[in-house]
DNA sequence: AACTTCTTTGAGACTCAATCTCAATAAGGA
DNA sequence: TCCTTATTGAGATTGAGTCTCAAAGAAGTT
């Protein structure tokens, strides 16, 4: 068994929710990708191979794999919400093409640094944060 | 008139749209307040002062005023979208306390030029972005 | 294995913000 | 005033996401 379904299982143990096949399909479907996708891609990708799991139980699951940290929700304002893993993944944020939709990923420790400074000044405990850059790819402009 | 009416018929005008008593109505209601409100409160506001205007138009001239840079919209990925006025205001993002709901506003301009620094790197001509702090205010801790 | 308890699932109904439809109305130039 | 064309409003529609509830199934216990 690999180390993240192993993950899997503990947390849902932990939590006191069982470990199901259909669960099982969702995470396998979710860490078989680097891509951000949207939950119905994620649940077509799973009905592709031939796996019977429903929408409910798709969002569902997502909602699961959420709050126990193992997905980055992504919402870029249109669209349904995507979603991507974050086994091996560290903490970034993210540049948008308005044009083409496409999605790259950045990370600047000095910017990181700068939000915990406003958040004190503000009198605020930091928990999340989201920064989107829009703009216009290279291929796009 | 006001300066900021004079605008709105200017704007309206050259982009061949007519001026008409609920578009006033809508602008009048949007900038009276620097609240973030959500469509829905300033089509409420709106009646309340014995106005009829339909939700459509509400939404409609929101588009309208949104395009031609009048209000800024803000999405915290709850709830419906909220929106403010920008008249006499510069741009700044916001920290938003998830347990109460407040919103409060900061500009870093450090962060800024670290912003276009990220988006030059990736090539991306960069057109917005979206900065949100969510946390616990101090009196949510 | 059988039993028991309690969670999970699926199909489809439902929610709710936002958009669309289209006939009636009104703006504004001539 | 007339005429063209944009706008409005009431209500239908959309679409992502959530909820319902009876049936199925996980996992602990004996």
């Amino acid at each position: 068994m690999s180390k993240g379904l192993k993950r899997l299982k503990k947390i849902l143990h932990n939590e006191g929710l069982r470990f199901t096949s259909q669960r099982e399909a969702v995470w396998n479907e979710i860490i078989s990708s680097d891509d951000h996708r949207e939950a119905d891609e994620i649940y077509m990708a799973i009905r592709q191979k031939g796996v019977s799991v429903s929408r409910a139980t798709v969002y569902r699951t997502i909602d699961v794999l959420l709050k126990n940290n193992f997905v980055r929700k992504l919402d870029i304002g249109v669209g349904p919400s995507k979603f991507e893993h974050k086994i091996d993944s560290h903490h970034h944020d993210h540049i948008i093409c308005i044009h083409c939709g496409r999605i790259e990923e950045f990370m600047v420790d000095q910017i990181e640094n700068l939000q915990d400074k406003v958040a004190e000044e503000y009198g605020f405990k930091l928990v999340r944060h989201i920064h989107q850059l829009f703009g216009l790819c290279e291929n796009c402009q």
